[in-house]
RNA sequence: GGCCCGGUGGUCAAGCGGCUAAGACACCGCCCUUUCACGGCGGUAACGGCAGUUCGAUUCUGCUCCGGGUCACCA
């Protein structure tokens, strides 16, 4: 068969040679050991949490060596296609700081590669794929979707293996003529690989993440170009990978299977396989049995949900790093200010296994993360959250910022600082007793006490109070308080006889903060009278002195 | 079902032939303390199973079990 003549026939618009390409796109001008890495997501809409993974490895593998990192939109799929999928995907992992060198961006593409859509790119597909054909490596096939059913019953009649290949192939062998035929009637076509791999033929393959991989050589003609032109994933990622001068490439372990077919096709394109790197999938437990399960299309599996809750971006890229290379955190211990970017980040001390997402610690690797942030930083990230997602927070924090900052303030900095926010949903709890729009008496009163023992504690403190008092003057008329009502002012004298008590100053404080901050906990008291103010806080004190004369 | 990957406490994990089998989160207790949080100290809790190699296996090999992935004109 005249193999020129197959491909001409097969794709007549194509006129240019894979050399051609190759001009188009020269060698990188690398230092040797400069990575160039890309994320290559289809726009289907949800961004998961798990691609926070392979995206943030391929990110440091690039600019950790000096190299390149390309966003590239694999939107080869039609029927998967989602409008505004493309931004989206941008924009959030814009958020999540993960800094694309090349590739698709909100205003075009950047870089000497592109186009970086590969519904963009068939023209070099089709370039490469038409060299296949005269070189006998591919071949068409007019199969209907209903004859490879068939087919694929037959198979499992027979407990052969479901696919397309020896001699299920029926159009592997077919003549120049019933080609030419079918291509006459305009029946439509798939251009298919010819695989000469056996499967009794074992091959070592060295994974940098996974190890030693031995695998079967692929002996199935799988589809190269799809009916209407379009690559499958497997040609574009030979092919795109190929002239983007692609290093490593960075992927979830389901593509490990099919990694014979790709070894084939590089070396039939001749091609130089890249590194690859299988990193395992994050798990998450079900929901009914606490199984372990891939997680799919559910709440948390969406990097929204993170927005949503209002992670900082600096948290999720904290545990993310946590999961990568489980020595990050003795790092962090030891390096608290430094940005994650200077951790030797190591291939090596990635896991091969897969692990299950916590939640519990990301809201600890989050709360040190936001406990360490400055009060303005907590102030103006809570802002742009609040803004999006609860007006009334936003609202009341950009009426007076100065003051939402002194609340942030608190028990920030030093040695010890507070943990007390993990995600920015939780800060309207924290600080809607500093304003009085939110807030509210949520304990009620203890049981155990006389309201009438409450009421004299708070007249007393309201009485003796003075603003301009330090803390520990002000603590010590508390104390006074205390003992005027018969309540220990001394801890330890009330621990060794409880009984010639009715409480303790412990007690008393209590009352006050119930009055003040309409709850049992909270931050210190007597900054909070502070930045609350001496009117407002007299006044909440008032308010339920009265309460308890009722 | 075939093929592939994985298997150390509840979770993430150190370990790489000899250890009382780290650490972090979670949980529990104690201390600090006017509450909470922070912090400090301590505790519960693990090498899936069976063979083999070896003087000795969590570490090496085989089998098995369990978990996951994959078998598309989806990526």
């Amino acid at each position: 068969m005249d193999l020129n003549l197959l491909a001409d026939l097969l794709y007549p618009d194509i006129h240019t040679l894979p050399e051609d390409m190759e001009k188009r796109y020269p060698p990188r001008d690398l230092p040797a050991d400069a990575k160039v890495t890309r994320f290559a997501p289809s726009p289907t809409g949800m961004v998961h949490f798990g691609s926070l993974l392979p995206t943030r490895v391929s990110e440091r593998l690039a600019h950790q060596s000096g190299g390149v990192y390309i966003l590239r939109i694999e939107d080869t799929d039609s029927k998967r296609y989602v409008e505004g999928a493309v931004e989206n995907l941008i924009k959030t992992y814009k958020y999540f700081h993960i800094d694309f060198d090349e590739g698709v961006t909100e205003s075009g593409d950047k870089g000497n590669y592109g186009p970086y859509t590969q519904s963009q790119r068939v023209e070099i597909y089709q370039t490469y794929a038409k060299e296949l054909i005269r070189a006998g490596k591919a071949y068409p096939c007019f199969c209907t979707a209903e004859e490879l059913d068939a087919m694929r019953q037959a198979q499992e009649a027979e407990g052969a293996d479901p696919g397309y290949y020896g001699k299920w192939a029926k159009w592997r062998d077919a003549d120049f003529e019933s080609i030419k035929a079918e291509l006459d009637k305009g029946t439509p076509f798939v251009l298919r690989f010819r695989s000469e791999g056996d499967p009794e033929h074992k091959i070592k393959f060295s994974d940098l993440v996974k190890g030693e991989v031995t695998v079967s050589e692929n002996y199935m003609d799988h589809v190269l170009l799809k009916s209407d032109g379009i690559p499958t994933y497997h040609m574009a990622h030979a092919v795109d990978d190929h002239l983007m001068g692609t290093t490593h490439v960075v992927r979830g372990e389901e593509w490990l299977p099919s990694l014979p077919f790709h070894m084939q096709l590089f070396k039939a394109l001749g091609f130089r396989l890249p590194k690859y790197l299988h990193i395992s999938q994050l798990m998450k437990l079900d929901e009914n049995g606490n199984k372990k399960k891939l997680s799919k299309r559910d709440n948390e599996s969406g990097v929204s949900y993170f927005r949503e809750k209002g992670f900082p971006a600096a948290s999720v890229e904290e545990y993310v790093m946590t999961l990568l290379n489980s020595n990050y955190e003795e790092w962090r211990t030891a390096n608290p200010d430094l940005p994650y970017t200077d951790f030797p980040f190591s291939v090596k001390k990635m896991s091969p296994s897969g692990c299950l997402f916590d939640m519990d610690k990301l809201t600890d690797v989050s709360k040190t993360v936001i406990s360490r942030m400055t009060a303005g930083d907590v102030c103006a990230e809570t802002l742009e959250w609040a803004k999006d997602y609860d007006p009334e927070l936003a609202g009341a924090i950009s009426a007076d910022k100065d003051y939402a900052t002194r609340i942030f303030a608190i028990g920030r900095g030093g040695k010890k600082p507070r943990k007390d926010i993990a995600m920015w949903s939780e800060v309207k709890d924290y600080v809607s007793l500093f304003y009085d729009g939110m807030f509210r008496k949520t304990d009620p009163w203890p049981e155990k006490f006389a309201a009438s023992d409450i009421r004299a504690a708070l007249v007393g403190y309201l009485d003796s109070f003075d603003y301009a008092d330090d803390s520990k003057a002000w603590f010590d008329k508390v104390k006074a308080v205390a003992d005027s009502i018969g309540f220990a002012s001394d801890m330890k004298a009330y621990k060794a006889d409880p009984g010639a008590y009715k409480g303790s100053v412990a007690d008393v404080s209590m009352f006050l903060r119930l009055a003040i901050t309409g709850r049992q906990n909270s931050p210190d008291m007597y900054e909070i009278i502070h930045i609350i103010g001496e009117e407002r806080s007299r006044e909440r004190v008032a308010a339920a002195i009265k309460e308890l004369g009722e």
